[in-house]
Order: structure tokens, then C-alpha cells, then sequence
DNA sequence: ATAGATGCAAAACCTTTGCAATCGC
DNA sequence: GCGATTGCAAAGGTTTTGCATCTAT
């Protein structure tokens, strides 16, 4: 995607699931939403939380299974965040880093494009293929550094 | 230090401590040793386990709490691995990023130097101020790669 | 002497797993 | 119906915390 924001379509889940003979469960369909609903990065605390909104029934453990398997499916992907928590996030057509504030803790999301020659010098140095969707940039801000 | 070799240096953990009024007690020097011997990354754990050989009346509470209060005195930093674990290292004089393959796991250092002009980018472009000891870069190294 | 540290044990947290019951396909 | 998926409940691993005791300064 051209903006950045990615989304996680739909029709790629179900494809993927009805390719591999899964199948599209409520609880999953609730997993997919609360992605889709964030937008971003969340923590799988929060799919959780939401999901439980929804249905009182629901259980962490599937959550957690889901969402490996959409990893697994390459649907999703998954950081650590600044707390060591599992962060997730759609996987983005346009693979883009993360950077996060250590202070306000605030996410900011940066392509390829604004890395310049950052990927090809980590490759050719050092035969590196870094993984962008998992590079998390800790640092300080443009507003806790002004602040 | 300009080989990239970051060591804890005894002195500056005695002052740091002196100088507020805290004390140097032998568990502390323990954990000082073990960060020193390993002379990069180590896990808690790690540490924890060096210091049982030594004493076997060493608790991990003592750990964690020895290493948080270094890491407040800004001795020593940490990141996340790539299963979410606490991994400490000397803050380095010269500080540096880690490329972490995600595959065999193996973890290197990059100085700052190696990077390009990466931090400057993102500082004219973004404001952002990278805290490059806290960068680690997941992806596939050479070996990884090839093999 | 006295504030700071430790050990212990328990808890908090996040995540995973085994298994019988359930439900989508 | 069959096999995938769920809920439950329990365990696993890591990190934190309260409190009485101890100790470096």
C-alpha cells in the first residue's frame, strides 16, 4: 500500500484459510475485526479485551492461536514492544519500520523509502536481509525531545 | 570504545553507587562479574545461572533487581530478543545496533558507523532520536542466507 | 545506627499446551 | 461424519513484589 496504513483484507484470510482446508470460525472472524478495528499495531491484550467485549465467552488461547495462525499464513506479523509484549500488525504490502518513543511510547510508522540505503548497506556489508515488518526503532521523539 | 567491544567498567559501577549512596554488596559484584565475563549480550537468565554456580544462594529476584538499578544508572541497557526476553549489555561508550537472525539466532554488533547516514535521516526527517543500543534488527543473516 | 539490600515465597504476567467436547465444512 | 477448532484448566516461563531479616557504610 502507497499510504503506509495497511489493512488486513478480508478476502486474503479467507482465501488463505479455505486454501489450506481451515476454517472461518466466530472466534476468528472476531480476531480478524479487532485487527481491522485497530488499524495498526496491537497488543494481543487488546484483541483479547475486545473479543471479550463482543463475547463474554471468549478465551485467551484462542486469540493467541489465531493469531499465530494468521502469522503463520503470512496475514499478520508480530514485534516485541518496548514491555517485551507481542505487538501485532497486518502484514503490510509495503513493509515499513516502526519507530517508538521510549518515553511517550507513541508508534510511528516509516517505510523502505524513508530508510535510504540503510537495507542495502546491512545487505551488502554484511549479507543481511533485514526483516522491516519486525525492525522496531526505540529513541525519543520529535515531541518529548521539544518538551 | 572504538573496537565495538563494550566492557562495564568497575570503576564507574563503585562511583555510580557511591556517589548515591548506595551500596556495593557482594551479589552486586557478582552480577557485575558475570555481565563482564560474557562481554555482550546476556540473557537474565544467563546471569541468574552464572551467579548460582558461584553462590548457591543466589535468587533471581536479586538479579533483576541488581540489573534494573545498573540499567538506571545507565551502566548497562536492554533490549528484547527475538522471544521477547530480556537481553543486557554494557552501555557502550560507542554505541551500537544488533542484527539478529531470526532463523539460527545468531546475534551481531553494528556501530554506528556501519549504519550510514540512518540516524541522521530519521533525526533531520523525523525529529526522532534513535537510541541505537536499543536497536535490534531481526532478519536473515549470511549463513542463514546461503545455506 | 540506619538506610539500603537480600532471601524467601508468593504472585503477577504473558503465553502455551493437553484433552474432551464441539462445530464448520 | 470427519477433522479442525474451541473451551477449559492447568502448566510454563519470566519478571515483580511484600516483608522480615540482615549488612554495608
Amino acid at each position: 500500500m502507497a499510504d503506509g496504513t495497511s489493512r488486513l483484507a478480508w478476502a486474503d484470510v479467507a482465501a488463505q484459510l479455505r486454501g489450506r482446508h481451515l476454517r472461518l470460525t466466530p472466534q476468528r472472524r472476531a480476531v480478524v475485526a479487532a485487527l481491522a478495528e485497530f488499524e495498526g499495531h496491537v497488543t494481543a491484550a487488546q484483541i483479547v479485551e475486545r473479543c471479550l467485549e463482543e463475547d463474554a465467552d471468549f478465551v485467551p488461547s484462542t486469540v493467541y492461536r489465531t493469531l499465530h495462525l494468521l502469522e503463520d499464513l503470512g496475514l499478520i506479523t508480530h514485534i516485541h514492544d518496548a514491555d517485551g509484549r507481542e505487538e501485532f500488525q497486518p502484514a503490510a504490502e509495503a513493509p515499513h519500520a516502526h519507530l517508538i518513543c521510549r518515553e511517550c511510547g507513541t508508534t510511528r510508522e516509516i517505510g523502505a523509502d524513508e530508510l535510504g540505503d540503510f537495507l542495502g548497506l546491512l545487505h551488502r556489508r554484511h549479507g543481511f536481509d533485514v526483516d522491516l515488518s519486525h525492525l522496531a526503532i526505540f529513541g525519543r521523539c520529535v515531541g518529548c525531545t521539544r518538551g
